[in-house]
DNA sequence: CGATTTTCCGACCGAATATTCGGAAAAATA
DNA sequence: TATTTTTCCGAATATTCGGTCGGAAAATCG
């Protein structure tokens, strides 16, 4: 649509950012373009002056919330330098395991995952639009690995593996959020994320002995509970 | 409802797993129960003689899924002594690395996450339900690991960990899971599994220093390429 | 101020879809 | 065979929702 004057940006990043807001709460089909535009606090059809459908609504939203995902990613790695503490930073904020009650921002993520993965889902065929995220993500990711490697905090034989080692660790997250969701009476997310950082700091990490082979730098496991 | 009699039983079980085709293919809501009525061969309103509503079919369409999930677990078990094996090809199993495009339980099984995660889902109000299911699944992944260990196949000091570890690999096979659906094209799915499994069983195998001999299997990553 | 353009929205529409209902068809029973 | 019970389903119901339309209200312009 025509965002050409400020104004109407403006209008219409307010409309995706109440969109977002029912999106994660309810998920695409539950978050009817009624409930959307009372939230907004306009009238339903005002919504088509700005978005020509609720799917190009859908992707305004999506970028709104990427968005302020690469912003954290930005903000954690201005506050810290060293790459594991990084990767544990980001892991926190992924798995938002202070606030937890809310956990809606998973539930978006999960909400655009399965938009893509479904037959008729707002990117089903538009898979190179959460592509590109994704990759922009593993990208984000990777770089501060390589950059530890330079940096001399990280093995410098890792690098080769870099983006496999990325993808472990997003898959990781990825599925530890579920788990979160659906087990977290039963399973410690945190514990679990600790012990998932701790054998990976051990695999990257420059040790003593940076000889490769297996079972390295003992470490106490009873840090993880 | 009733399925005193046999063939009501019979009956009922038909009519779920028409449901799960549909489920699976096209999710739990673009499943109308008019299409799920015209795959199983049956008018609309004679599911109601058999589940109360849509819901109910959906969970005993969950039931048939998971069924059939422990049964091939069974089955691989029964194939293959070897716990690393075994857990390989669970995750080749559960990735479905073979028939790819249909991908079809994959987004069945995230289907029934999403009903349990978004407000308002199948599950959501019944957690309980697929609690039972997934525990069952962490029981089953976390005996072969301990059945490995006093089998003396794997290393003694991972017993404590089992189901850490566990909880860490089937979150990595949920993750890569997402990946594969999404990522496919840029994203090499089983050189990442083979990733994994090798480092995991890096930390799990009896090494060398164990008087056992090495790895029958040990994989250089070359193989992944 | 009057005219024109832009912004807004209430009311409506059509398409789905879950669920109900009444009775037909079939099966069981006597 | 006659009757009762069970199984089945076509048609109707109610509701929800995405999207359209015509015109009111507000802003802009000359």
């Amino acid at each position: 649509m025509n965002f050409s004057t400020p104004k109407r940006a403006d209008k219409a990043r307010e409309i995706a950012k109440a969109a977002l807001d029912q999106f994660t709460h309810m998920g695409f089909v539950a978050a009817s373009l009624e409930k959307i535009a009372a939230a907004a606090g306009i009238g339903k059809s005002t919504i088509y002056e700005y978005y020509k459908n609720k799917d190009e609504l859908f992707v305004a939203a999506v970028e709104e919330a990427s968005d302020s995902w690469f912003k954290e990613v930005e903000e954690i790695c201005r506050q810290t330098r060293d790459p594991m503490q990084r990767l544990e930073k980001i892991a926190a904020s992924f798995l938002n395991c202070e606030d937890y009650p809310p956990k809606a921002s998973q539930r978006f993520y999960f909400e655009i995952l399965m938009q893509t993965i479904t037959e008729g889902g707002v990117f089903y065929k538009r898979k190179y639009f959460i592509r590109e995220v994704h990759q922009k993500m593993i990208r984000a990711i990777a770089d501060i690995l390589l950059t530890g490697v330079s940096d001399g905090d990280l093995r410098p034989e890792i690098a080769k593996d870099a983006e496999k080692i990325t993808v472990t660790y997003m898959a990781f997250l990825d599925g530890m959020m579920l788990n979160s969701m659906v087990a977290e009476s039963y399973i410690d997310v945190n514990g679990q994320i600790d012990f998932f950082m701790n054998r990976l700091e051990r695999i990257l990490r420059s040790g003593p002995n940076s000889g490769d082979g297996e079972a390295p730098t003992l470490k106490t496991e009873e840090s993880t509970r």
